[in-house]
DNA sequence: AATAATTACGAAAACGGTTTCGTGTTAATA
DNA sequence: TATTAACACGAAACCGTTTTCGTAATTATT
């Protein structure tokens, strides 16, 4: 058992001032080159490495963000989060997170707990429920208090700061337009009922390009799922019910879903029915026919964000430069459940 | 832009030392009530918190944990993540998270970035790299500091502290097992040729539980998968080349592609090929039919993990108790890739 | 030889808290 | 009335660094 060395046991035992072993250790020229060389020798050899700790406290900075996100099991998000922790790593910066659980109250007592010195700023994705309570103050109070927040993807206007989103609506266009160029004509789209920023943009891109294409929306081809419940009958019933022959998913677990229940009720896809699900995963992979998906980038968008937030920070808390808001391009990924 | 209030601040402003607000605020006794009041009021109105790193630098804890883990995407890692983050959080500890990305380097570069004063205490489960290198220095070294260490999942005799591991070996033979009552004779074992000790206990499992029901072992029936490579095409060739009627997959992820591949050389599973997958994540469950798997128990796991090592934190530094190993129960979750 | 410049180092403050100990005022006791 | 106890507070040390500033000793300059 050797405990940590700090400087003052340096100090006392080569019987130097800690201000000296401080700044042999720097290199710096006040001190004599032989002085220098038996310090940095003797820190060598006991391994000395200065406390992080200390160093925050002196230098008001921590070099760790606070990442919060609403759930780790979902893909999008543990692919968001490795490209933060990738670009921040890579930057000298550790992360530091937090599981919303889609819950308002834990969000807000993590980020204020962690406010309190522990990290230099925050990047965050909206809980389900702070979105639904549109209520903001305690990211209102930290950009008050001068930290720095990225949001990414589930945004919300009320927040001036940088942003990292998907072009959510652009790609459910291409997702639709992909359906109508292979002949179909009875598009469906199967969202949550949650009232995210995200669902709407892709509903609004699904209805766009419906009109753009001069097919009349049909409001009982979307289904909206509720949360949590078990949805198989509601999809089952929704297949039954209506002639459909494509469907777009805001997300995998819908997908792989549907492609279940309508492989049940003797359809073949994608030659019935064809398929799109956001979140290009492991889910849509694997499937059997094998999803085609929209490709959201998660790795990209938690670089970026990474970036835009570190960026920010050691821009020497000088001028505020205006907020960016970077859009990342969804691609899809054309597998076997569209036709070619 | 209001920055935040320190002890200092407060006092300036009320005219008293810092010690007093300090008591105040801790609601000392020496202190009279009407200093006291006006103090907290004070406080109260301009939302003084306490600098977390002022009081890690004093208390010299700091209340964090590091968590170390090869992989983020891996469903498995994410649940026990998300238990471990739970307990902690619970017990008022933050979690700062490291992805080795399966890297010896990564693992030791990182463990001792956070050993400078970042951390109380680790949670890791070895990467590939340091399992095949069987180099366990680092972690040596951090006990030998004082720092306390879990290890899960991925775990080595090589260094003697509390750990938390699954009963891989016994959950194997059950697989197997169940696949004999079933009435399969021809039983194979799909794994990862990374020599990882969970893959070997699993692989012991298969062994003992084909021989106490005096099954002949045939090697050829073993398949081990390089790591990231395409398997599909060893797949198929394994399961055209002989005479399958189960088969027990190490990860999930090669159940769903064995399902796949049986699916498409025209096999019914289960009837003709019964299917056991390790880790009961969304793949097992979203498959049709959906996988009979093992169940791991993630969450558990994390939150055992994060209780032994607060335990072991919390317990006044004092007399070292015995290293405990907790032995997680996998269970088998029956599906219908296997015959009720 | 007297003065100026350089060298090599230490003292001390600062970051933001907690805590021990000391002390000047009152209030209680002898 | 003198002594003691209780009360209410402040000074200072400490956690482990960095950094500014001061200074003694040496070297260079005139």
């Amino acid at each position: 058992m050797k405990p940590k060395i700090t400087l003052k046991d340096i100090a006392r035992e080569l019987d130097v001032s800690i201000s000296t072993v401080s700044k042999a250790l720097k290199n710096s020229k006040e001190i004599s080159k032989d002085t220098k060389d038996r310090i940095k020798a003797f820190a060598k050899f006991y391994n000395y490495r200065p406390n992080n700790i200390a160093l925050s406290l002196k230098n008001r900075r921590t070099k760790n963000i606070g990442v919060v996100i609403p759930d780790i099991v979902h893909h999008f998000f543990t692919t968001v989060f490795r490209g933060i922790e990738k670009y921040a790593n890579s930057m000298g910066y550790n992360v530091i997170i937090c599981i919303s659980d889609e819950s308002f109250d834990k969000e807000v007592i993590n980020m204020e707990m962690l406010a309190n010195g522990s990290i230099d700023g925050f990047i965050l994705s909206l809980s389900a429920e702070t979105q639904r309570k549109n209520d903001f103050t305690h990211l209102k109070e930290l950009l008050d208090q001068g930290i720095p927040i990225v949001l990414f993807d589930r945004v919300t206007k009320e927040i001036a700061c940088d942003k990292v989103i998907l072009n959510d609506k652009g790609i459910s266009i291409e997702a639709v337009e992909h359906f109508i160029s292979t002949g179909a004509k009875k598009i469906a789209l199967v969202t949550t009922e949650n009232f995210f920023n995200v669902s709407e943009s892709r509903k609004e891109g699904y209805l766009k390009a419906l009109e753009d294409n001069h097919i009349s929306i049909n409001e009982d081809l979307i289904l909206t799922l509720p949360h949590d419940l078990d949805n198989s009958k509601l999809i089952m019933e929704f297949f039954k019910n209506n002639e459909i022959d494509a469907v777009l998913c805001v997300n995998e677990i819908f997908a792989v879903q549907c492609l279940s229940i309508i492989q049940q009720l003797g359809y073949n896809v994608p030659n019935d029915i064809s398929i799109i699900g956001f979140t290009d995963g492991i889910l849509s992979k694997y499937a059997s026919p094998k999803l085609t998906t929209v490709a959201q980038h998660g790795e990209r968008m938690g670089e970026k964000a990474a970036k835009f937030l570190i960026d920010r920070m050691e821009s020497l808390e000088m001028e505020e430069a205006p907020f960016k808001t970077e859009i990342i391009n969804a691609t899809l990924i054309k597998r076997d459940s569209t036709i070619n």
